[in-house]
DNA sequence: TAACGTTATGTAATAATATAACATTTATAA
DNA sequence: TTATAAATGTTATATTATTACATAACGTTA
């Protein structure tokens, strides 16, 4: 069972707007939205996402500057991820196929490395663009 | 065999600064690098990136903003990349594992995207960091 | 409670990364 | 050669993210 995290009022606010949107939001986008609750500055955006990020909320779309609300509630505490991206319309969505991220959670190599997280990012059309 | 993608001058004097310090370079520092050869503008600097990223000669670590030179000739020309990252020194290196791209060029689930891409990057600490 | 360390917040300024817009030149090829 | 695409040059600007410093709230335990 894990730590259950209480979120303070900026990290509440900032979770709840990504969470409710459904999908990735971009820190001066979330910045805009919520201003109207107090919070001004970037620092306090990129602060509770950070926060957020950490704590296994939200994940960080790399390739995208964006934030998205964690969908997968088992996920390993931002530890590893994996995304779709739809290159034409952008919809993301977190991968869960639980056969990838074993197998990519104990993949290891003769680098030496030990690696402790990683992050995947799939590429390609959605059902809806691709028959467009 | 791959089509010989002769590159322009601008792209050559960047591939070459980014090829031979064998490690990720960040656009700003490639800027300022090659300053003494006429390049000025960040422009210049992010065209000759994009150009150089499309055809696979390059590839973008997401996660850092930064640009390694391939170190896998035969690389699906950008299409399939996989990096390992040291948390600690910020070692990059690109893993050739095949049976890894293998695994990843064939995913697929029942999501109905169509993949044509992907990026992974490991994170942890290399053999060097692991050890201090 | 009081004192302490930790976490979160507020605010201003600035750094770092990336693109838009427009004019011109060079390479490729029908 | 003439058209087309690709690359370059230049200025300005947009977007993303951090530094620095001051203050407040919170949790722990003496
Ligand atoms: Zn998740
Ligand atoms: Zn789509
Ligand atoms: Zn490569
Ligand atoms: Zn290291």
């Amino acid at each position: 069972m894990q730590k259950e995290h209480s979120l303070s009022k900026n990290q509440k606010i900032i979770f709840d707007l990504i969470d409710k949107s459904g999908g990735p939001m971009k820190a001066y986008s979330i910045l805009f939205n919520v201003q109207k609750k107090g919070i001004k500055a970037p620092l306090q955006v990129y602060r509770a996402l950070d926060k957020l990020v950490e704590i296994g909320k939200i994940h960080k779309i790399e390739s995208r500057n964006a934030f998205i609300a964690c969908q997968n509630s088992s996920c390993q505490v931002s530890k590893a991820t994996a995304f779709s991206i739809c290159e034409s319309c952008e919809n993301v969505s977190e991968i869960s196929n639980s056969k990838l991220l074993k197998y990519l959670s104990s993949f290891s190599d003769n680098s030496g490395m030990k690696y402790s997280k990683y992050n995947l990012e799939f590429f390609g059309l959605c059902k809806k663009c691709k028959s467009k």
